[in-house]
DNA sequence: CTACTGAGTTCGGATTTCGAACTCAGTCTC
DNA sequence: GAGACTGAGTTCGAAATCCGAACTCAGTAG
């Protein structure tokens, strides 16, 4: 096989999808995510939510903030207090969560088959494509070049 | 089939993602999918591409065909050989990868900016949209209710 | 004074991950 | 036909992570 300028060994760069997996690439970051999507910003509220371990959750809340996908904000003087909120970076992860979720939909027979993504202004079931702007259309996976889908085969 | 059943903690069913992000959702598997995108099917082939640990590839490998992601075939009688092929479940996780790919081009510091992922036929550097069908229309992910991503704000 | 809240820390034990070396059937090279 | 090689794993002990439960610390409420 040819390897096409991907070194991840010890230390390398590698791609920028493994930096990106090596941060949010865990049981639980991704779950933090959308839990800030649905609103939850507290420590404790995280914790109920996801029924995550508390070190684990002070751990990865710190990894997150240090990458740029929450940020700690201090609502609260008296008592000193904070919260976690999802930055431009962390709202951006939204994309990849949608697709998710519409994978699970699909490919998870289990419980609810109900739609849980809409179009909110209208509430179709929605769709997920890329969009060329060149092109002015839309398409599907097949038509990406990068990921490796179209690479030889 | 795929991943009923999968329970969290407390046994409870938790929801679609949640249990996708239990079998999907290490530093892993989700690498493992885009090498198979990649067109990578091999044990060791995975093994040197991704620097992922012998015994941990066996584990995740064996997991991902027991949720139907990928699947496991004999590719070779005198010697038996098995080799990993997505099936098509796994394909369907590409818009999600696409998803992260593009995340990590956009905030993951570090690394070259170049773009990776274009439009196949025309190259244009692709976006990531959703599309209703009755409206006839792309949106972004403010639009969308289900994921929490519009409650308040 | 006591109880409670929120955001953590500390603890020891259980689980997972790691690299390196080993296995095992068959095949290729000399 | 002896020795090296291949591919798909296993086995090993050490190191890193994860876990739940209990504790801390500052301030507030009754």
């Amino acid at each position: 096989m040819y390897l096409r300028g991907v070194m991840n060994q010890q230390g390398q760069p590698g791609s920028a999808i493994e930096e990106t997996l090596r941060v949010v690439g865990d049981r639980w970051s991704i779950l933090l995510v959308r839990a800030g999507l649905r609103g939850i910003r507290r420590f404790d509220d995280f914790c109920d939510d996801l029924g995550i371990a508390r070190p684990v959750l002070t751990e990865r809340l710190r990894r997150l903030v240090k990458f740029g996908i929450f940020e700690r904000v201090r609502y609260q003087d008296k008592p000193v207090r904070y919260e976690y909120r999802l930055t431009e970076a962390g709202l951006a992860l939204s994309p990849a969560l949608v697709a998710l979720v519409r994978w699970s939909e699909e490919y998870s027979q289990e419980v609810s088959s109900e739609t849980t993504l809409v179009h909110a202004p209208c509430g179709t079931e929605l769709e997920q494509a890329f969009w060329c702007r060149s092109c002015q259309t839309t398409f599907g996976p097949h038509a990406v070049k990068g990921v490796g889908v179209n690479d030889e085969s």
